[in-house]
Order: C-alpha cells, then structure tokens, then sequence
DNA sequence: CCATCGGATGTTTACGTAAACATAACAGCA
DNA sequence: TGCTGTTATGTTTACGTAAACATCCGATGG
C-alpha cells in the first residue's frame, strides 16, 4: 500500500506543502531510467526514423501514416515497408498535442459495485471504441465530496476530451469546480437537466409500471423497498411510487430503505414479514428484492402466494432468483451509448445543449408476483 | 488519503473557489472549437501565458508546476497567482512527449460481464489512482482472436505505459503482435507464467479446499458444475477438483459444464436433479449455483438436507441466495493491487520478471452444505 | 579585493507530429 | 515555346513542456 510513499517521482505534487524543501524531485537521480526512450532497450521509432530508412521526408511518412491522398503509390509502398520494418507506431501524445485532441473520454463513477454503473460502463466503453476512442475510468473510493474534488482535479490534468459522470450530481455540485474549460461533460442518473446534459432511464414511468402492475393484480396498495437517500435514482423512484399510488387513491405505507445491498434487503425484508398487511412490495432494485425474497422465505411468506415482489434493473440473475423475479428491465447498454452520443455530439458542436434524455424501461413479468392472498378483489 | 496531499502541488488546487462556475464554456463558438486554441474563445493558458503574466520565464513556471526547489517563495507566490488567474492546467500531452510517459495503464478485459472481472478492474483503478496512474479501458467485444487483436492494435497507439490483460491468455497469444516494445503486460487468468507475468487466484486451492469441505460433511463424491471450456480458470477449477477426489480415492463423476451464467446453472441443474446419486455439487462460480439451487427447489430436492451446493467467488449476493450459499471467497481487490504493483514494477526496473503471484481463496462456510442425505457416513 | 560558490532565474533545445507553406516536375494547351 | 495547373514531395514552423546549459548576483573567504 505505502509503497506510494516512497516514490517522490511518482507525483512531485508534495512540494506545496512547502517552499520547504521536499523534493528535489529526487526520484529523478537516475535520470535515465525515467524516459524509456533512446535507454537500454530501443525506443519506438518516430516518423524521422522512417523516414531516413525510406529516403523521403517526415512528413510524406505523416501523409501515409494518416491516409491522405496525393502519395505515389510506389512512394507509399516504401514507406510502408519502412514502417513495417522499424516497427512504427505513431506517437499519440505527440499527435494529441499537435492536433489538441486526444480521442478520450473520462468517467467519472462512485465504485462499480452496482450492476447498473457496470453495465452503463461496459456501454459506454463500447460505443466510445466504436467511434474511435477510449476512455479512462476515474474511480471515486468514497463518495465523499472531498473525494470527487480529488477526481476532478486528477481529471483536470488527465489528457480527455470529455467527461461522463455516473452519479448523483448533487456531489458534483460542489466539487465540479475548474474543469478546463473545453471539456464536456455529460451525466447519468440526475435531475440537472437544466445545468448540465443528462443521460438516465425512466426512473418514473418504470415506477410508476411497477405500482400499476401490482394494483392490477389486485393489490390494495404496495410497498415500497427504496435506495439510500443520498441517491437521486433512489429518490425519484420512492417519489414515482407515492405519486402512482396516491393517483389511484390508495394510501402509501411508510418507506422503508435499503442502500441497494441484498444484505439491506434482507434486513428490512425481515421487518417487512411481520406487517400482516403487507402484500405487495416494490424493490428499487433487484439485489434488494433478492435479499427481501430470502427475508420473506425464512419467515415462511410464500412469494408470490403471500407477498409479491416486484425489482428494478433486470440484472441477469433476476431470472434464477427463487421464484423468477418480475422487475423493470433497464437498458443500460442504450443509456451508455446515448452518453457517448451525446458527448461528442456536444464536443464538435460545441453547442451547450442541455437537457434530459430518457430511456424507457421495459416490465419483465415472471413468477414473484401475483394476486394478494384474499383473491382477486383484495377487499377494498 | 494521501491524496489530499498531493493536489496542491500541481496546480492551486483550490483556485475555481471564485472562477468556478460549471460554466457553459460554450462561449468558443466560433470553429477554433478544435484547436482548443486561443481563438475566440478562451484556451487552456500555456506555461508561457503564465510567464508572462507573473513577469518570470516559462522555466520558472515549469519549476513551480512540479515542485521542484530552488525557487524564491516570493517568486513562487506569484507564479501560482497567476496561475490560478488563468487557470492554468499543465497540458499531459505535452508533458508526455516531453516526458515519454504517460501514467496511464491500459486494461483490456473481455467484458464486463463477470464479477471477478469487475472487481479486479475496480481494483485496478484504485490501485493505480493510488499510484498516480490512469487506467484506460479496452473493451474486447467479442472473444475472437480477430477482436483481441483490434484491441491489441488500438492500443498500440494509444497512451499508454504498461498493459494489463484480464483474460485467458490464450487469446492472446495469437494476437499480441506487436505491442510496443516497452510496454509492460500483465495477465490474469493464465498459466503462462513462463512467458509474462501472471497474478491470479489459486484456482486449484479453491477447488481442492471445496471438495475437501464437501467430502468432509460425508458426501461419497461430489460433482461438478464447471465453466465453459475456453477458460483456463474453469479448466483449472475442473483439473483441481478431478485431482482432489482422486487423492482422496473417491470416484469423479461425468463433467458437467456452464457458461458461468446463472441460466445455464439452472439447465445444467435440472439435469443434475435427476441424478439420484448426486449429493454434492461444486459449481464453478455463484452465478451458476444460483441456477442450480433454483434448479434443485424446482425439482424438490432440497438444499442442503438432499443436495449440499458449494459455489465459487463469493458474490456480495451469495449471502442471499436460498440459502445463503457456501462458497470460496475470491479477493480480487488483492489481485488488482498486486497486478498494478507487478505491473509498475515492470516498467520501472525493466525486468522481464515472469512469474505467478497466487492469491489464496478462503472458505466461507453458509447454509448450501450439510451431511448427505443417509447421515455422516454417506454409505460407503 | 578578487576568486569562488551556490542560489535564483533565463535561454536554448528537443520531444514527435502535422498544418501551412514552398518547390519541383511534368502534362496540357494556346 | 512558354504559360498554367496538377501532382508529388520537401521545408518550416508550432504545439506545451522540461532537461540541459548559461547567466546573474550577492555572499563568503583567503
């Protein structure tokens, strides 16, 4: 872990703390060592290189190298072998410097301990090579604001084009201080349409889908298993339920919260078995639900006979859960791909173009719900 | 942590407090968008508009920037005024190509779609975050040699230091071309430590320590349920377990396989609930325990008292499962440390340094195992 | 009192690429 | 034949940073 400590080279940041002397920057005694260039070993070659082996000038290698027209075929072809033969590869922080641009893009994302961060960032991986660019991943440990601050500032230097943010801008709020200034930024799961562009599914209607299921299987009314408070998707769905519910005309229990672990659900799933009225619980996650299920089957409540369950996410084990979970499907690999979109849309614009884009969800019925125990009508 | 530390030193950190506003940024209108350029709309200010504004050399600018002594604090103070004035953020591409490193790390990963993968790259971020590294993400679509190797050549222009391979390695071999010659690769998942460095979980130890459990509550033999063929981690888990019930003298019975899925654990498990003999299983990883325990609930035949199930990896779910289920825990949080530790030690001392590091599993004891149906002895 | 030293700062140069601006060769055409 | 327009290629320059080298200055000491 230390070992950090122990290499001044590594970032000679430190010296702030103090016109005092630290550094020296010391780690740089063995200046060799530092530049993997022209070392020991051989360096990769530069366009220079190819060029002398191929008796042209740099930057007819340049032309080749980039493809434009206007190269004698011949010319182009000794080139290549050139190329070929020392083993070329252009140099990227040479071109991102010339050409300002680095063909990357940052994410931003509070740990990938959530299916829906995950899958939204294998998304986001893809479509980003697809169109020609990687992306490097800025974990945040802790969801600090100290420690957001500290990701944007590493950010700051880091050599992106622009920037997603997988998380509850709120944080962001106080930490998004100076981004440079021609950096884009794009965010998921937020309700700041109005600052920033916004990527995010259907939190409400999904909600909403769920509740309207459950009163259609004859419900009274449903339960509600929601996400922590600090979180936005959280909220909004806690907040998509009540308004289901109370548009037709049932009373909404109390909220109980997890912190989207199975292990929270469980807990409060625990809590839930003893409420005799209970006979409808919507999860605001399916890890959650997964927790409740095993919760509700130790205390002997059938599910669906008893008490139906409803998820959120649709992540791949909801099918193999005991009984098949019925959640809401969320289209993470759309959600990525329209961030990517809209990133770079925003970068060769330039244009600001805030606003809120929303990928629906989808019910996947199965088998955790059901008709409440009296029968049909519930007995309203 | 520490990291509070270091930021200052860069840069003035804290600067934005009053140029903050998130900002539309937008105000480069005109096409000198691309160059990022002082166009008409504001750049990044260079070393050199900091020079000129505090009335000292870029050079000075450049000592101030990284810390280096030796500099008037007076003189000091109002680089950093002026700095912060502009908003100066040091340019990595530049400070690459000066440099000839970028501080970034690359990972190439087949797909997020695993847990173990995501943990070790959730790891590896943080590691290398720690390290003042970057990580760039490689997604590989599709596990064809011809995707491998697009990965592989992507990277080779991309901005990066050293390489890490979340992967079978086999793959790779075809594919590694030409990788930069001083790029440092490091894999995980593989038995070819003879020809890079590997860091990986002992497979074998895991495997072995599961059917020891099993036959230790009394089980005859025990089963197993084993990843898809192309994995060296299933092949090994496989080999281990075939080894493990030899030593013991006990009768392995046919393999079965999944494709690591929960789906495929649940059609293998139908399967396996028609086996009247079968009495123990070691599945291959949770997910495919979780389709075997839905599979044997299904069938009837109870878990642990007719079918004890032991997994592998320990998901943050596997507590939750029904019932919560005995398997071996996997610390991949370790793997990804030592991977970036194996990985910059590379790149730092040149050495080719093959080799495997072995990270040791744990047994995590749940409610999935129990004695066999007969009573201790299981009836030999 | 001058030679020397070392701290503080400035100047030059190179990193590898690619845009912008030359130049050269040659074909077409009046 | 001489002018013009292409096509193929070379030369210059700049991107932002930082190592290497150079300079300046006051202090120290013989």
């Amino acid at each position: 872990m230390d070992t950090s400590g122990r290499t001044p080279a590594n970032v000679p940041g430190p010296a702030a703390e103090a016109a005092a002397g630290p550094v020296d920057v010391g780690g740089n005694g063995p200046k060799a060592a530092r530049g993997r260039i022209r070392g020991g070993g051989r360096a990769s070659a530069s366009m220079a290189d190819v060029a002398r082996l191929a008796g042209v000038s740099s930057q007819t290698v340049s032309r080749v190298s980039n493809g434009y027209a206007g190269v004698n075929e011949e010319t182009r072809r000794q080139v290549l072998a050139a190329m070929k033969e020392l083993g070329y590869r252009p140099n990227s922080a040479a071109r991102a410097l010339k050409r300002g641009e680095f063909r990357t893009i940052g994410v931003i994302t509070f740990s990938l301990s959530t299916t829906g961060n995950v899958r939204t960032l294998e998304a986001i991986a893809n479509s980003a090579a697809h169109e020609g660019y990687a992306v490097t991943l800025l974990p945040v440990a802790v969801p600090t604001q100290d420690e957001v601050r500290g990701a944007f500032s590493r950010l700051e230097e880091l050599a992106v084009d622009a920037v997603i943010v997988i998380m509850e801008v709120h944080l962001l709020d106080a930490a998004t201080v100076t981004l440079p200034p021609h950096v884009q930024v794009v965010v998921v799961d937020s309700d700041a349409g109005d600052r920033y562009t916004v990527v995010d599914t259907d939190q409400a209607g999904g909600s909403r889908a769920a509740v309207h299921h459950l009163l259609g299987l004859g419900h009274r009314t449903v339960w509600h298993l929601g996400g922590p408070e600090g979180s936005f998707a959280a909220q909004r769905r806690a907040h998509a339920w009540r308004a289901a519910l109370a548009e037709a005309g049932r009373l909404a229990p109390r909220l109980v919260r997890g912190d989207w672990s199975a292990e929270s659900g469980y807990r409060v799933g625990l809590e839930l078995a003893t409420e005799p009225d209970c006979t409808a619980v919507f999860a605001a996650n399916d890890q959650m639900a997964l927790g409740l299920l095993r919760a509700l089957h130790e205390r002997g409540r059938r599910v669906p006979e008893d008490v139906s369950v409803i998820g959120f996410d649709d992540i791949a084990e909801a099918s193999s859960f005991l009984p098949p979970l019925t959640t809401l499907h969320q289209d993470f690999a759309e959600v990525g791909r329209l961030c990517v979109e809209a990133v770079l849309r925003k970068m060769r614009q330039d244009g600001p173009e805030r606003g809120t884009t929303i990928v629906p969800t989808r019910l996947v019925v199965r088998a955790s719900t059901g008709p409440p125990p009296g029968g049909g009508g519930g007995g309203s």
